[in-house]
DNA sequence: GTTCGTAATATGGTATACCAACATACAGTC
DNA sequence: GACTGTATGTTGGTATACCATATTACGAAC
């Protein structure tokens, strides 16, 4: 009988009213909606997301956690501004995490995550082709998420999704840059033949070329503002 | 006239109820006042912090960013629990970021540096004859801070603090056992020299031996409960 | 013994009120 | 005309009251 119970369960959250709106708002910043510095005030906030101030303010705190958000003292919170120094130690974190989690999950992947990375590159290459920032952060965070749980990174993955909201600002921008939107999925198909090939070294160095290149067309972006 | 303005100038935040309440409830769960999986209910808390719901809310938004608070759909927030498997990506984590921090760090250390590294260790000492929860925390946040810091790694820093957070409930059992007491100034020591020797690749050795120490540790504590 | 209803509790969400701090503009005084 | 003081509006911070809902326990009815 256990099998009909699970069955029927509901696994999805019923999605609390703040739920909805960090989504919302974390959307409206990473799609460049907001600029860094821009004032997040309060009461405009509860008219915009349609949401009294308790829960303005909270979402608030969480989007502040992510770093997305930085709240002065006596002037409130203001989106957080990117500059090269914290993208680039961005990057540098990232290159140590996922290299790792690549290699973890080349090593111990099975048919099963062989399949889901498959699905997941298909569902990338298709927002590559739509090319709109909420398109490609949910491709992305869809192929890397497969990497991390395989790879039993769960607090890393944490890490590593708090980080990519503030970088994923800059996708906005890269979306301009022709070279990327090749670089980019080759690089992610690299990565997949590596782990289905279940080769940890190769894994690793081909996450590690992909940030390496990531990286420095976020550089030629905000080294010269 | 620069000069006196700048002695003048106020640089103290005068600290939000909330950052104060923030602090407390984090040290109340660090020093072990509260068990993983206890509830934290909301108007309870308000009584025993002595604010109002407002700031209860929007401090368990923060500690739930930092990992240190669950809560769960309909039931509300919970103490997170830490299990062997948490802990141990923690310390792969830290040994990954605190290696490249100390090696970084070496590289760059001055004399200024060395001196503050030095202080720092001597207040880790104390703090270790004193062997509080709450004086360990401070004394070993503040020499990685020492390291971090000069070590240009803000980013990484903060990600620490973090992951330290959820961990260091485990130093208030650690203290319980003896040989933690010995083992670790030890090797935060052999840390602090490699730095001051400016030798990268004996302090990203030296901070990874004391983290497989201290992981140790943490297994004999959590893998059999 | 099972089932149903109800009350207590806790939560999510909302609205509102109050206060302090800051900025701006406008007047008043020398 | 320059400085000073005040009025006002906006904002953040805090507190409180209220409602709807979910969970749980308890007790009554069958």
């Amino acid at each position: 009988m256990n099998n009909a119970t699970d069955d029927l369960r509901i696994h999805e959250a019923p999605a609390t009213l703040r739920a909805l709106a960090v989504d919302r708002l974390r959307g409206a910043i990473i799609a460049g909606r907001f600029q860094g510095g821009d004032r997040l005030v309060e009461r405009t906030l509860c008219d915009q997301l349609g949401v009294s101030r308790s829960v303005v303010r909270e979402v608030i705190r969480t989007l502040e956690a992510e770093g997305l958000v930085e709240t002065q003292a006596r002037s409130g919170p203001v989106v957080a501004r990117l500059d090269w120094s914290q993208a680039r130690q961005i990057y540098d974190i990232r290159r140590l995490l996922e290299a790792e989690a690549a290699a973890d999950c080349a090593f111990l992947a099975d048919a099963a995550v062989k399949a889901r990375l498959r699905a997941a590159l298909a569902a990338l290459d298709t927002a590559f082709a739509e090319a709109t920032p909420q398109a490609l952060y949910a491709a992305t965070t869809g192929f890397y998420e497969v990497i991390f749980t395989a790879a039993g990174h769960d607090v890393a993955w944490e890490i590593v999704q708090r980080l990519n909201g503030r970088i994923s600002r800059l996708r906005a921008m890269t979306l301009a840059t022709k070279d990327r939107r090749t670089s980019g999925p080759a690089h992610m198909a690299r990565i997949a033949e590596a782990i289905c090939a279940n080769d940890p070294v190769a894994a690793a160095k081909a996450v590690r070329e992909h940030l390496k290149d990531a990286a420095e067309i976020a550089r030629k972006l905000l080294e010269t503002p």
